[in-house]
DNA sequence: GTCTATAGCATGATAGAC
DNA sequence: GTCTATCATGCTATAGAC
């Protein structure tokens, strides 16, 4: 079929991308990418020029469908619970859930989430973009629910207040391999991240001096 | 002077520590230690055997050398804090508010620190070193401390917990160049730290439904 | 112990037949 | 578009004079 002749690239972008996501783009070599796509080294040539090509494809693709919940989007789903104490609180506590769960819900993190959370660690020259479209309607948003509260809060309380999710996913994302090791094969399970959800959404809820939902007490 | 003879070797581990806490292992070349070094590549090898043995050389001393306040050494400064309420939410805030000082008193994380936040990352053969001697007694301090409160706590609760702080200087070691490009030239500055600190803080004593200390209001 | 020179290998990239 | 063969470069590591 036609199809095949489109996907050797796609598929390339996908090996590629799981690979770079895993170990980094200097671990990474072009035989190595070449041999898991099962494709000839020069296809990568010939299909994106260089190697750092690849990467960005690889990288815009993985900004562009790695579409997690963030304050932003849940707001929006929820316009309505902005203006009370109490939906303040039920957004912060959907947001981090979701977050957890979108973020951790394979076996490990998806590569495209990978990805992008390495961005973070060594920005690339797709670092603008990532800040645009992921960083800063999330923070954006953030900000509003948190000045609702705290009409006086300064930058750096708000900055840090967000920082006690993104941080834990970060965390969780970069380093699970060897939280694994240290805490037990198999310790980091779905059943995991849904009680650390609980303990950063009562966290950021109770430092914000919301009520707590009835579920978190 | 005999002591040039002694600094030759120490100098190196100095050097190339830097450069891998803040490359990377693979991102750093033996050329590139040796020129910042100022000595000659093959010193590497002579006194050292190999770039790998090196770094195991840099990082055994970053463990050694990388001294920073945990729940463990506070706890032990102040044991009478131990059994009140009040004295617990004292002790954590007097880690957090250090921990965050250790780490990053400087313009940036010293490389120590670095280096062995990287090990969380890549972890190397002397993992388990580093688990044995700088996670394993503060993680199970604050354990302890978690327990005296909430006898009934679980597992993924206290390690949760305990991530609030970790999480946050973690992200803020790894991911600082991107951060202070989003957030602005200088922004990560002692006054934030303290302001992040201030939140951390507060978080985990709300969290733990402990009373927060009057300055922390 | 320190230098120069170089071996031996893996890398990213390209040329040219098909 | 895909293959094989190869180039140029940078790497870690070593040999051997001094």
């Amino acid at each position: 079929m036609g199809e095949n002749k489109l996907k050797t690239k796609e598929h390339l972008v996908y090996s590629a991308g799981e690979l770079f996501a895993l170990h980094g783009f200097e671990s990474v070599s072009t035989r190595m990418i070449a041999e898991v796509s099962g494709v000839k080294l020069s296809a990568i040539h010939y299909h994106f020029g260089s190697k750092e090509k690849l990467y960005v494809a690889a990288l815009s693709y993985a900004v562009a469908h790695d579409p997690c919940a963030d304050f932003s989007s849940i707001i929006a789903e929820n316009s309505a619970l902005f203006s009370t104490q109490e939906g303040r609180a039920e957004i912060i506590k959907t947001t981090v859930f979701r977050s957890f769960y979108d973020h951790f819900k394979g076996d490990s993190a998806a590569w495209t989430t990978q990805m992008v959370v390495r961005e973070l660690m060594k920005p690339s020259s797709l670092f603008p973009l990532f800040v645009d479209v992921v960083v800063k309607p999330d923070v954006e948003a953030a900000a509003r629910l948190y000045l609702a509260s705290k009409a006086n809060a300064s930058t750096t309380e708000i900055t840090a207040w967000i920082d006690i999710l993104h941080s834990q996913i970060f965390l969780y994302v970069m380093a699970k391999e060897a939280l694994e090791v240290m805490r037990g094969e198999g310790s980091m399970d779905a059943n995991f991240y849904r009680g650390v959800a609980r303990v950063v959404a009562r966290a950021m809820i109770l430092e914000l001096e919301l009520p707590l939902p009835e579920d978190l007490q």
